[in-house]
DNA sequence: TAACGAAATGACAACGTTGTCATTTCGCAA
DNA sequence: TTGCGAAATGACAACGTTGTCATTTCGTTA
């Protein structure tokens, strides 16, 4: 009947109980190996007793850092979950923890907007995913004692970014058509207001352009299935079309049956290639080749870029992940 | 030249700046209309001018509470996602932000260790993400003064817990097929580890036991199509096999490529359910009916949860999100 | 103009830690 | 036993807020 009364132990609880001081509860805490092993010792017990747990907030107040990472969240979509679990797992091998906040579905939220929420949190630096184009992205400035660092293919004019190298993926693929015999290839793009997207086919459109080809015009879908199927039926009519570069699996997915439904087979008629390599979850012996984006290591990346500007949050770089071309057998050799 | 030299701008700062009390601007942010116009208006202009942001280590160590709350992620699936949107959303609605802390990959973590450091972290509640056995499970007290929610199916002695409803979802599944005059199901299940997969399991068995059928030996997949596409190919060669409960769509599209490679056709010689309602995504014109969990609904209830027992942390409840059917037309009515 | 109650503002302590510096205790040599 | 330097411990202030209570200022009425 000797305990539960105050709502939370202090360290002075500790230190009465053990019968040391305030001070020497802290030592036990932060520099053990100053303190006598039998001092120590009552310490460990006395707040095992009582239930002691450090105050982060007291803690923070004088250390002046939270060993926390604030991340916004602008979208959440399905390469986001890979990404974050490279995020949370180099926090935690780095000794942070992370704060998040989420753009509210249906609502603007500017990035001047999330600096000043995050600014209010316990961050010593923040992370900001964003995919979507936002309206100050170019006057923006982050707080100058909290290094920021975006996820964005967009350069930005002060801060640091991490992205994929989503444009040099999409060089990739439509060169590995062209070194393969292809004269041309068509481009099956995402929503339009992806970045990812509009980063895809701006690497197309480049590629294409670099051997003087005339891109066509690139086929409007929305990442899903069905919008590949509809691009499918469209390109299955063309007789120049032997190649097809779909901005994700799922829609190369669709483009592939809308192909064989047409008669057409993948990779005698037409080639095809996907993006993020990720079909082989769905389709039994998946033969769709695929760029693929190391999300787990563009959250590594990030977090690694925010905890080394943190002495310096005006530094400024752009790291760029380099994608991977998962090679199967949608893409015929036209050169034999 | 008047600005840059302190680290950090406080209260105390902008009430010199602005010729008022310390006090005076804590009302001006906490209780503005408590303080005359003109004043709060010198105060605003003095924040403005010196880029006050408040102190969260301050402000929490005087009000003993955070607005945070905890999140433990022992596991990051795909369902993962909309669950996170939906703790995401429901904290940002109520005023909190999240505090997350993840299993490193690879490493164990028992629920008193994440309890542990969670403690130590700015949170006034907390929600561990569980969606395998742990070995401190049913021995595990949480802090008294954290409320502490668990997503997961299974019941805790003493913590609330929040769940999809993923037996009922089974056994609805499983009771589909059987109202349209199928006389038995098969099932083929996710990774062995994995609790969702235990209880679809257990709901498929139960549904089949209420109506005294004797449950077949369940085949073993591990999520991905092409386990889904062995265990078609032995599911082919069994006369008596016209329905196929998949423990994922994935697993559920990988049988039904196995049935079509085996010249059987799909509803009119098998009949399959899967679960997730993913498909659509990736195949065009999908036909699977599949059970739809409702993860995003599940984060919301696990966060409202939470906060609706902040103040009374050792209050405990269970709450069952149910799932939903959604037809589709890849189960035959063999009533006729 | 004086007096009054209400509204606005201010002084000071307190939250639970850690850093600084002073003091005590220890082990060992003289 | 005494003296000494090093190790161990302690007293006290400080971090930047908010709560309590006292004081000042305001607008109104007599």
């Amino acid at each position: 009947m000797a305990t539960m009364d105050k709502k939370n132990v202090s360290m002075n609880d500790v230190a009465i109980a053990a019968g040391v001081s305030l001070k020497t509860v802290s030592r036990v805490i932060n520099e053990p190996d100053s303190v006598r092993e039998s001092t120590r010792d009552k310490v460990h017990a006395a707040m095992e007793a009582l239930g002691f747990r450090a105050n982060f907030a007291a803690r923070s107040l004088k250390l002046g850092r939270y060993g926390c990472i604030g991340v916004v969240l602008f979208h959440l979509s399905g390469g986001a979950v890979d990404m974050i679990d490279g995020i949370a797992d180099a926090a935690e091998e780095r000794g942070f923890a992370l704060t998040m906040i989420k753009k509210r579905a249906g609502e603007k939220m500017t990035l001047a907007e999330a600096a000043r929420r995050m600014s209010q949190l316990p961050v010593d630096g923040m992370i900001f995913n964003l995919r979507q184009m936002v309206d100050d992205f170019d006057t923006f400035e982050a707080p100058k004692d909290l290094k920021t660092v975006i996820i964005t293919p967009m350069e930005h004019p002060t801060c640091s970014t991490v992205s994929d190298d989503q444009e040099s993926g999409a060089r990739m693929a439509c060169e590995y058509f062209l070194d393969h015999g292809h004269k041309n290839v068509y481009f099956v793009s995402g929503k339009k207001e992806s970045l990812s997207s509009q980063c895809r086919m701006k690497g197309w459109r480049a590629a294409l352009e670099a051997r003087g080809i005339e891109p066509p015009e690139p086929l409007q879908g929305d990442w899903n299935a069905d919008s590949g199927y509809a691009a499918g039926l469209v390109l299955a009519d063309k007789p120049d079309c032997t190649a097809v570069l779909a901005a994700n699996d799922c829609m190369a997915n669709g483009v592939m049956m809308a192909l064989r439904d047409k008669g057409l087979n993948v990779p005698d008629d037409v080639s095809v290639i996907g993006f993020d390599d990720e079909l082989y979850k769905t389709i039994p012996n998946s033969i769709l080749t695929s760029v693929k984006f190391r999300h787990r290591e563009l959250g590594i990346r990030a977090l690694n870029e925010v905890v080394a500007g943190l002495e310096a949050p005006s530094s400024r770089s752009r790291t760029l992940v380099s994608g991977v071309l998962v090679e199967r057998a949608s893409v015929r050799d036209l050169r034999a």
